[in-house]
DNA sequence: CCCGCTTTGTGAACGTGTGCACAACTGCAT
DNA sequence: ATGCAGTTGTGCACACGTTCACAAAGCGGG
């Protein structure tokens, strides 16, 4: 008897989509709406009916021809394909500016990630207290990783720290990396790594505010590589 | 005479990563690199070499065969194509955990993003400094933005606001939106949005994460979406 | 029980992005 | 001059992602 087959690969842009579709479906069932459509579904997410129908096949066969699909039952599902079955406790390294916010951000801890520790290498910042939790130095990394059962650590620390900070992350046994400093860290094969870099984003939205500007004549751009919606 | 030659649209995908380049590029210009090969370039932005050449090969073909890229050219040639020439003031909506920290980081300045000003809705946060800069009351945003030729706007607002927030600002004419909150805003045509959703972020960690524990038997998910780079 | 309406799930076409492989070209040494 | 080593720029093939379009399937009314 198979217990659970081994899940088919679900693409990434797939798997980039779905923590917005649960979201939306989150709030959908929380004002009580029970069943959603891929074309409702679609419309709160800013996407095409089609591409949601199809993100959606490959979790498996979950909705019903001319209804719709179960909000409950995709909420459970999309949580069950995404991991979120569990907390995934993540531990902040640098206490600065940035560090701080995330730490006090209570948004992280409602949505699965609890503040496992903050650490920082400076004594100074040590021992000050952040978001409920106080800070230590990075040389508890290894206890807090370790004892907390963490697998995914925050960079964010100036950039001159931060591969230092990747390979303390990665040496503790962290196997998952949210990378806030504007640098392309080097890890081992087998540690993900995803990067978050407010300088670049802000640098495209440049590139497109300026074509539109240098194309004058009408032919406005819409192009915008990211989650545009119209409204 | 073709005074300027309306340049051919560049990718998407390419898009993204001159960004990257440019940092590496200014890095290297800073210890005295004055040439870099595809290769050598491609090493430190964790990319391939032959994605680099054609990457700068939509700018215009300003390599030399044999040699390599001069790193300052190269420098001026990014910044201009990105729009990078003249600062870009950005303004804050959101003056809480985050707003506070956007504005308090100096990066932006630095990276040519000069916070022009922060507003919040509430009454009690207005009069606040934050980095320097002073908190105002949200009416006070098409001064801000008109005064200071605003063009992108940051949000940076609980959820429930967020929507509001990027109303005013496309009404007070910004015209690029870089959010924050996890909502999908919907805006007119024309305005280009891109979204920054730290939890989002983490339920894709997640994802590979959990895909990894299940998977056992060796078969190491090397899938990462993001910009993984090995040592 | 059947019919018409609705909506899913997916095959197929199309578009975008990636990476290889190599000709074209540069600069240097002889 | 000529040859050689190095590196770019790009054609081509392939992989990935998006969208259309429609058959298959469920639901409700008469």
């Amino acid at each position: 008897m198979p217990v659970e087959r081994v899940r088919r690969r679900i693409p990434d842009a797939t798997v980039a989509r779905l923590p917005i579709y649960l979201r939306i479906l989150v709030e959908q069932g929380e004002i009580e709406v029970e069943s959603i459509s891929s074309e409702g579904l679609a419309e709160l997410a800013g996407v095409n009916a089609a591409k949601v129908r199809k993100d959606l096949s490959y979790l498996g066969t979950y909705g019903t021809r001319g209804v719709g699909y179960e909000v409950a039952f995709l909420v459970y599902q999309i949580r069950r394909e995404l991991g979120l079955t569990h907390d995934w406790p993540v531990v902040i390294v640098g206490a600065g500016n940035l560090g701080q916010a995330l730490a006090g951000y209570g948004g992280f801890g409602e949505r699965g990630f609890p503040v496992a520790g903050v650490v920082d290498i400076e004594p100074s910042k040590v021992g000050s207290v952040i978001g409920g939790v106080r800070v230590r130095h990075i040389d508890d990394l290894n206890q807090i990783v370790q004892l907390r059962r963490v697998s995914i650590g925050v960079v964010a620390t100036p950039p001159a720290a931060a591969q230092d900070a990747a390979d303390r992350l990665v040496r503790a046994g962290v196997t998952s990396i949210l990378n806030f400093a504007p640098v392309v860290l080097a890890v081992p094969r087998g540690i993900s790594v995803r990067k978050v870099d407010l300088a670049v984003e802000l640098q495209i939205l440049s590139y497109y505010e300026q074509r539109r500007a240098g194309s004058a004549l009408h032919a406005v751009a819409s192009g915008d590589s990211g989650r545009g919606a119209s409204a």
